[in-house]
RNA sequence: UGCCCGGUAGCUCAGUGGCAGAGCAGGUGACUGUUAAUCACUUGGUCGCUGGUUCAAUCCCAGCCCGGGCAGCCA
């Protein structure tokens, strides 16, 4: 018999005289005659009861089935004659396939975050991160959807790159050179021409660059992949190694950009809310109270827009004390995005040309020499969630900011390339996916969103 | 990396310079269709590690390890 899945077993608009379940126990109620037992498999929040009469053949197996077992269970799909659920199986063949015994580390009663992070292969197990993941899951699919549907091309750009997209952040460095006797040259450095590549190779901190050069060719692209960043960040919002949708865009400015990404976060705000319903309810109720009001305040809401140089006016005319100073010029603190987006304007705010200094070489400089179109939104209760630019298209003007940044142009050779030959307005933006699913979630760790985090001094699983 | 908070039973936590505590989980029994079932009884401890102060340290002090929060870096 095919196994039905829990969650299509609790969608039934009838009975059914023969279902064949399997999944995880996750509580056992005995009474005399008969124990009730809660059946999930991970298709949904929800478990399905299961009823085992104590005259069963199999009712033996049922002792030894204990939160956490694995088990098959065949039956009949009734509607229950108890409260809380429509439907429930009446078991005729019972069987444990795993048991789970009292070291089972996992109970019925709540766990702290910081102890299911020490249990990350069996936290999925569990009501909240079988939620997470679930979501995770279909906001991946969201991704895709949306940019396939605009007829954005999807390009796997380098894991392992040469370059190092500068002002992205430190790099892992990728070698096969024995670290105890690497190779020397004759002055007495590590001879990098002998590691693998030839040269020094990093993992990625951003397919941007090379995002660009397809942009370049297919007019509208997109990369969904890993990037690390050997940042020593100890923050609930920063992970060694987590994934990022980088769109890039051929034949478009930085207003373009803006709109992608506003209408990009709505997109999947609302693919989740309509798709992962019973996980977003579930964290409303117990992780978040705030979360679907707003979620859907920012359905509704247009966001805003904010220039840098207006930002800093809000700041200063704020009348609040700030504990880093704001000055035109200098890099918005934490505190002072949080103002933005939390207290004036209440809702996602873009903030788009900052001063030149601040930003890295590859951003189109603005008329007025001074600022770049640079661009980022911020959301409430957690900043930062996309970063991207209007990128400069101008050869000899881009040739001056990589000067300015001491870059070599040698290194930059195919990037540069890319201004000699057809060169175009583009501009494109990058989404930390996992601070876009604390933000669906309501979830206030990055460490709880990834399956397995990477983070400093911390490589378990 | 800096500042701050924490580490006591499998889990969540209380507590004290002088015999180590509760709830849940586990075990045994009861039970009428239970919903984190309930009721009774019950097993369970290197009080993070090392050193110091003391007649005596889980408690006070120092160092270290681990976890967390915030900040910086950024997505």
């Amino acid at each position: 018999m095919e196994r039905t899945l829990v969650k299509d077993a609790l969608n039934a608009t009838a009975p059914m005289d023969a279902i064949f379940l399997q999944g995880w126990v996750r509580t056992r109620r005995d009474a005399k005659a008969f124990s009730f037992l809660e059946v999930n498999d991970g298709s949904s929040l929800r478990g399905i009861q299961v009823i085992a009469d104590a005259g069963l053949p199999d009712y033996a197996h049922i002792q030894r089935a204990h939160t956490g077992a694995s088990i098959e269970v065949r039956g009949k799909l009734v509607a229950s004659k108890g409260q809380g659920q429509q439907w429930e199986v009446v078991a005729e063949s019972f069987v444990v396939l795993g048991e789970a015994d009292a070291t089972y580390p996992l109970q019925k009663k709540g766990h702290t975050l910081e102890f299911l992070r020490e249990i990350a292969h069996l936290r999925p197990r569990s009501n909240l991160f079988g939620a997470v993941f679930r979501v995770r899951s279909r906001l991946a699919f969201a991704i895709h959807e949306f940019f396939q549907r605009r007829n954005f091309i999807y390009v796997h750009t380098p894991i392992i790159t040469a370059s190092d997209c500068e002002g992205a952040g430190e790099l892992f460095r990728v070698t096969t050179l024995d670290s105890s006797h690497p190779p020397m040259t004759e002055q007495g450095d590590v001879d990098f021409k002998k590691d693998f590549f030839g040269k020094r190779a990093y993992l990625t901190v951003s397919g941007q660059l090379e995002a660009e050069t397809f942009a370049c060719a297919l007019s509208n692209v997109y990369t969904f992949g890993p990037t690390f960043r050997a940042e020593n960040s100890n923050t609930s919002r920063h992970a060694a190694e987590f994934w990022m949708i980088e769109p890039e865009m051929a034949f478009c400015e930085l207003e373009g950009n803006m709109a992608l990404a506003e209408e990009f976060v709505k997109h999947l705000i609302r693919d989740a809310r309509e798709h992962c319903t019973a996980d977003l309810e579930f964290f409303s109720k117990f992780v978040d109270k705030e979360l679907l009001t707003r979620l859907d305040f920012v359905l509704e809401r247009p966001f805003q827009r904010c220039s840098y140089t207006d930002a800093i006016a809000i700041l200063e005319q704020s009348g609040r004390k700030w504990e880093h100073p704001v000055q035109w010029g200098d890099n918005m603190q934490s505190e002072h995005e949080r103002f933005l987006a939390e207290e004036h304007f209440k809702c996602p705010v873009t903030v788009y040309n900052y001063p030149r200094t601040l930003k890295p070489f590859y951003m189109r400089v603005n008329d007025d020499g001074k600022t770049v179109r640079a661009m980022d939104l911020l959301v409430p209760g957690i900043g930062e969630i996309i970063g991207g630019s209007q990128r400069e298209e101008r050869l000899e003007v881009l040739r001056e900011a990589m000067a300015q940044h001491q870059l070599s142009e040698k290194e930059y050779w195919w990037y540069l390339d890319l201004r000699r030959y057809g060169s175009v307005p583009h501009a494109g933006f990058g989404l930390g996916f996992e601070r876009m699913l604390m933000f669906v979630t309501g979830v206030g760790n990055i460490r709880d969103v990834i399956p397995f985090a990477r983070t400093p001094g911390a490589a378990e699983f």
